[in-house]
DNA sequence: TGCAGGAGTGATGGAATCATCAGATCTGAA
DNA sequence: TTCAGATCTGATGATTCCATCACTCCTGCA
């Protein structure tokens, strides 16, 4: 419907139009965000959204045609944000095992602190890690790399995929529910290693190491 | 509210009211099931929940507070079922590594062909897994016996428990994206045994044992 | 500067859903 | 057989939400 060709970002695209267009839509997407990370739900009335973002019910129309889709956009958008985060804090990490460790560990270290990361991949993380952007094609790559250099093994990295997003969800889930420890994130940690074929021994010995923090 | 001391179940309960009343509690139960299974959605209107029971309208108000709270039990009946189901089908096999491979494939066998339990544990699997009822405690079970015997290496069975239920659901998303063949429930379990601590290759052999059948 | 068109606005009509409640129906016991 | 209590029923009034649209405001371009 009134899917424009789709200048979303664009950090400074040409005109002013096109910027107006760009900030409203970011505004109702940080709305839609705020909103998740404070109920955990997605039925807040277009009304409120609207007024959260300070912008005119109409306006929600000129940019999503359903609630859910502006939702959809909200947790892609949290996504990728995050999923440049972690980028920015493993790029010095070689090794594909000690980058999914600390990713591990350092999503569920942000998890226990920030409840809108919690919320968003409680409600609908599991489609978006296996979908084109935000975490999945990242944590693909790396398990792909691991795959080459032998270091993990498996058949399918799709499955792997999977079966690491879905553990990670649940771990996160149960994070949610009860108050866990640091030490919690290196099990979970060492878990994911050696079910992607770590020996039991380096999978420890990777999922113990000082941990960088987040910006 | 209307929260009688709960003769949900009791097969030859007394007096007849009791009976008649279970059997409405239940076909709404059924009617949220079915409906849950067509449309993978829990939006359906209550009168559209009723018709489906045959039941009033008003009726739905004598059995439950709100819809959530019905399909809070619908998820729990399907899920309590599913795990006796598993139970009858692996009351024969000792080790507790057999069980958790047997369990993992047979479930992602049947939600490749039963979208009902497919689209339960998709939407939600995850807080009924870690729950007091249904298949969160019988794996949980299997897990502290594993541990007990020394097969499965892990510290917290409840953090072991969140992982595995993650992962089973993560694989089950991508199964009923994507259309997976038998080898792929192998590969799963096959993880899932090395993430509990078994070797490579003696969770590759078990995952690859011949599986029975579900009635 | 004036104009054409995109973006923003909110009042409006209509559709849908909800919880309630008074009456009908069923059941067990007197 | 009769009656009191529990369950079932669906019409009802109120509420909420939605998508539309005519209008205004803003921007780029001639």
């Amino acid at each position: 419907m009134q899917n424009q060709p789709d200048t979303s970002d664009g950090p400074a695209t040409a005109n002013r139009f096109e910027r107006r267009r760009a900030r409203t839509r970011q505004a109702l997407i940080g709305a839609a965000r705020q909103i998740l990370a404070e109920t955990g739900e997605t039925s807040a009335s277009i009304q409120e959204i609207a007024d959260r973002a300070d912008v005119g019910f109409g306006t929600f129309y000129n940019h999503f045609d359903t609630k859910n889709d502006l939702f959809d956009a909200a947790v892609g958008d949290a996504l990728e944000e995050y999923g440049q985060l972690l980028d920015s804090v493993t790029e010095d990490i070689d090794d594909p095992a000690a980058v999914f460790a600390a990713s591990i560990r350092l999503t569920l270290r942000l998890a226990a602190s920030h409840p809108e990361i919690t919320q968003i991949l409680r409600l609908r993380g599991l489609p978006h890690i296996n979908g084109a952007t935000g975490l999945g094609p990242r944590a693909l790559r790396d398990l792909e790399v691991g795959k080459a250099s032998g270091r993990f093994t498996f058949e399918d990295p799709i499955v792997a995929l999977s079966a690491v997003g879905g553990a990670l969800i649940g771990l996160i889930q149960l994070d949610s529910a009860r108050d866990l420890d640091a030490a919690a994130g290196e099990q979970m940690a060492e878990m994911i290693l050696r079910m992607l074929g770590l020996p039991a021994d380096e999978a420890h010995e990777i999922s113990t190491r000082p941990l960088p923090d987040l910006p």
